[in-house]
DNA sequence: CGCCTATTTGATCTGATTCAAACAATGTGG
DNA sequence: CCACATTGTTTGAATCAGATCAAATAGGCG
């Protein structure tokens, strides 16, 4: 609990990411402003949340990278999306009780925990907050339509480069694509479980995107070498996340 | 536009739907069925909307069945998801504009058109009713979740056999299961699109299933031989769908 | 340095695809 | 009500994308 460490661009994260998403009125901003946080670190691949809980409060993420993943009764691990700062990728909790899937940290991450009962008060009160909330968990729904695309139609190549081509769009959403290049702080296995294919295939697609000379991905970090050739590699189309102002290129 | 052909339970399905998704007192349900409504058949296999428009109503399925679905540059779909009478598939265009996908009607038809003005007005004004709607989008957002998992992490046999049981569920939930068997007006091919295998091996896990004594797929209707068993080759467990009193067996 | 975890490589295998053709069902018009 | 066309299902054979297994190599870090 480091209440006091939260900088002042973490603490203001939420107020970014929901103005990207949907037009708030000052009394708004002054209105999430307000709202109690209760700030945690958490070490990296920890679980912040699991499926079967029922919690009072939502987790908004203010540093490094989490991931929503279910596990199957075999022991396999589906991922099924990442999260970055500004994110809050519990809010369904608001509305449904219990948690079907687990969140975990990927990275050493900051989150913010708000209780249930401010959130409902902030959507009975202020209709843009309640919209640019509901909106929010729409544009969930649209990745996770996209990502049923890729499994279900795309091979392993054009489904990775699509993959890299969503999380570049949204890094650079919330300021931190620096040059083309972003941390992304999973293994392959990570990767794997998120495009359903084993870390071996994964590794070997990753070496070819390489080697197109459209993007690497070492240490942590994916640079993008050709973003145009990438989107062409992919059919990347961005308009599915539904974003106001693509703040690309 | 057959306003006044549209018979009783017809009218009733929506209320019915939303008090299956949340409690609404009696006045909301006097504004529901206020709600102006502009009731439309269509032929089976015709598009309601396509990616790209901007709708200014949202569509109440009334009778048959629908899908969602989007198609990839090269020509491949990907069902997205299915519908069944009282669901609203296109309830996120009040959010967000531009459709992200496509939804088409599988069998004949029968929706109720209703303006977003009217939506908004009733979202507004009584909040259980805006409760209602965006659990609505947050279960769909949690079936897309399990459409994921079982895209990326089952085999066609689970995953065939999970789909029919998460229909068998929805279907039972709005009445419409009679004795282990239900209209299910697909053919194999949209099988293959949804669970993203292709025709012929849909084929042959269908007849798997059948073989095993579990369902049997024919002349457009689905009939479970041993739920319990199929539920066990699913690995199914019926929380994600988030349903309140479980109409089933 | 030495341990542990992640990545890379090679070889082999397999679930699912593709192609092609036969067959069944359904519908349509004469 | 039959003939024909159309669409959907079934079957077989060949092929392939991606999985699995196993072992070697490379990083990161206390």
């Amino acid at each position: 609990m480091n209440f006091f460490n939260s900088d002042r661009s973490e603490r203001t994260r939420l107020i970014m990411k929901l103005e990207s998403i949907a037009e708030l009125e000052p009394q708004d901003v002054g209105t999430l402003a307000a709202l109690p946080l209760r700030v945690t670190d958490f070490p990296a691949r920890h679980d912040i949340i699991q499926e079967g809980e029922k919690p009072s409060e939502c987790c908004l993420l203010l540093a490094g990278w989490a991931c929503r993943y279910k596990v199957i009764e075999d022991g396999k691990r589906q991922i099924l999306s990442f999260h970055t700062p500004g994110d809050i990728p519990d809010l369904q909790s608001l509305h449904i009780r219990t948690m079907d899937h687990s969140i975990a940290s990927l990275s050493p991450i900051r989150v913010a925990f708000i209780p249930h009962r401010s959130l409902d008060a902030l959507i009975q009160g202020r209709p843009r907050i309640a919209h640019a909330f509901w909106r929010e968990t729409l544009i969930d729904a649209a990745i996770f339509r996209e990502w049923i695309v890729g499994l279900g139609r795309r091979n392993a190549y054009q489904h990775m480069a699509h993959l890299f081509c969503e999380l570049r769009m949204r890094v650079s959403a919330v300021g931190l694509l620096e040059d083309e290049s972003f941390e992304l702080p999973v293994t392959q296995s990570d990767l794997a479980d998120a495009s359903g294919l084993s870390p071996v295939h994964v590794n070997r697609t990753l070496m070819d995107l390489r080697k197109a000379n459209l993007v690497s991905f070492r240490s942590s970090r994916l640079t993008i070498h050709d973003w145009e050739g990438l989107q062409r590699a992919a059919h990347f189309d961005p308009r599915y996340l539904h974003q106001q102002r693509w703040k690309s290129a």
